[in-house]
RNA sequence: CCCGCCGUAGCUCAGCGGCAGAGCGCCCGGCUGUAGUGUGGGGGCCGAGACCGGGUGGUCGGGGGUUCAAAUCCCCCCGGCGGGACCA
């Protein structure tokens, strides 16, 4: 049972939460449900592939917010990645694809601590509709296109299928009939929770107080490592994605060799920070705005190795030229290879579930 | 959450320190005697719309302040809308 009470505590708390978030709505708003032990709060998440090291800067503030009181529900919003064609909009591969993604959350601790809810459930009462349609009498046709994640280069709204309007009303909804405090989601889940407050208001619900997590930089360095669907070209973009996805994520489920490969293959300019992949893993996998070890192997020839506590020092080294890309990576890869991966694949990709990743990873590949 | 625009008659809006307005609507009347209704034919009755005249219209979103004087200027709040909000 958490504690309940003093100011310390709800300080220690507070500082829990908001450790290496983009942003919270409002910090007074969260500072309320803290001093009242918690509440109820959800992340909500389309099941798409495999689980990549992106989601875990969620998954470890998920953990962080149960940690701190909250009561928290995991949405897989199996409905809503049908909308968006994930894994060929095969719905039992979706359904399958949260089943991972809830293996990974009981990898990192959390087991029988958070409760899980597949959208198909919500969705299956009358009293969600009627709250989607309250919703929608709400909002204008423009404010849901504003609230549109998708749509980015080339589908434009004349490919665009109807269903991706409902979308948004979706996320809305779920927020409601949770009967939800708090909404956690990366930055790019903020208009969506910005346009539940505001509905909140017309129709009298509660407003959720919003935590926005950070992202990561694609491998790449372009763009993020969710590369989103593209509704245009089927064929086409499926055979891209399926060349160019694995290359830009690190998976949970990826080998050590893999991981290795796949780091010093990233992008990774010396002395730049901007868009860094790899700092951005350091930043936001590995040190978290808290004091972690974390060593890098340098030749003697260049100084011999390092161990930096804070990442304002590894970043601050790095932009110096004193750690080199070379240096920077091996040191991520091993600490992602030792810390953070190898314990999550030993739970989440155990033997009895090989049948189940298989049949994901085809999908994706496919 | 941030920025901006808007709240004035039932509706759409103008007025932006000096009597609260226009158009539309609504009500009354006039004019027309038509469409319609009704018939076997004729006649009569009822008669919309258009047009003309008259009338009906208000916590100027709410509260506070400035001023001799506030719809008008300032502050706060409420409501509506639009845009922004990692990256593109």
């Amino acid at each position: 049972m958490p504690a309940v009470g003093t100011a310390v505590d709800v300080d220690s708390r507070m500082r829990l939460v908001i450790r290496d978030v983009e942003e919270v709505v409002t910090l007074e708003e969260l500072r309320s449900l803290l001093e009242v032990g918690g509440g109820r709060g959800y992340l909500g998440f389309e099941p798409s592939g495999l689980f990549h090291i992106g989601w875990l800067v969620w998954a470890y503030k998920f953990r962080e917010l149960v940690e701190a009181g909250f009561r928290m529900t995991l949405l897989a919003a199996t409905w809503h990645a049908w909308i968006n064609d994930k894994l060929g909009g095969d719905m039992e591969l979706i359904r399958a694809a949260a089943r991972h993604v809830v293996d990974v959350l009981d990898a990192l601790g959390l087991e029988g601590r958070f409760q899980v809810v597949y959208a198909e459930d919500l969705v299956d009462s009358a009293e969600y509709w009627g709250t989607l349609l309250r919703v929608a009498k709400h909002t204008s046709m423009a404010r849901v296109r504003r609230a549109l994640t998708i749509m980015g280069r080339r589908a434009e709204e004349s490919e665009s299928d109807f269903s991706k309007f409902v979308y948004p009303l979706m996320q809305v909804t779920d927020i409601f009939e949770l009967d939800l405090d708090l909404a956690l989601g990366g930055i790019d889940q903020r208009k969506a929770h910005m346009l539940a407050r505001d509905v909140a208001e017309k129709i009298g619900r509660r407003k959720v107080v919003a935590v926005h997590t950070p992202l990561l930089p694609s491998l790449q360095g372009i763009s993020r490592m969710d590369i989103a669907a593209l509704p245009k070209d089927e064929l086409m973009a499926e055979i891209k994605m399926s060349k160019s996805k694995p290359e830009s994520a690190i998976f949970v489920t990826d080998s050590d060799e893999e991981i290795r490969a796949k780091v010093m293959r990233a992008y990774c300019p010396p002395r730049d920070v901007e868009g860094n992949p790899v700092l951005g893993i350091a930043k936001h996998i590995i040190f978290r705005g808290s004091e972690v070890e974390f060593v890098v192997e340098r030749p003697s020839k260049y100084g011999g190795p390092v161990t930096y506590w804070r990442y304002e020092d590894l970043e601050r080294d790095y932009v110096d030229g004193r750690v080199h890309p070379m240096d920077l990576k091996a040191s991520v890869a091993e600490y992602l290879v030792k810390k953070v991966v190898g314990p999550i694949r030993s739970y989440a990709a155990r033997p009895e579930r090989e049948e189940l990743l298989r049949k994901i990873r085809d999908a994706v590949t496919r």
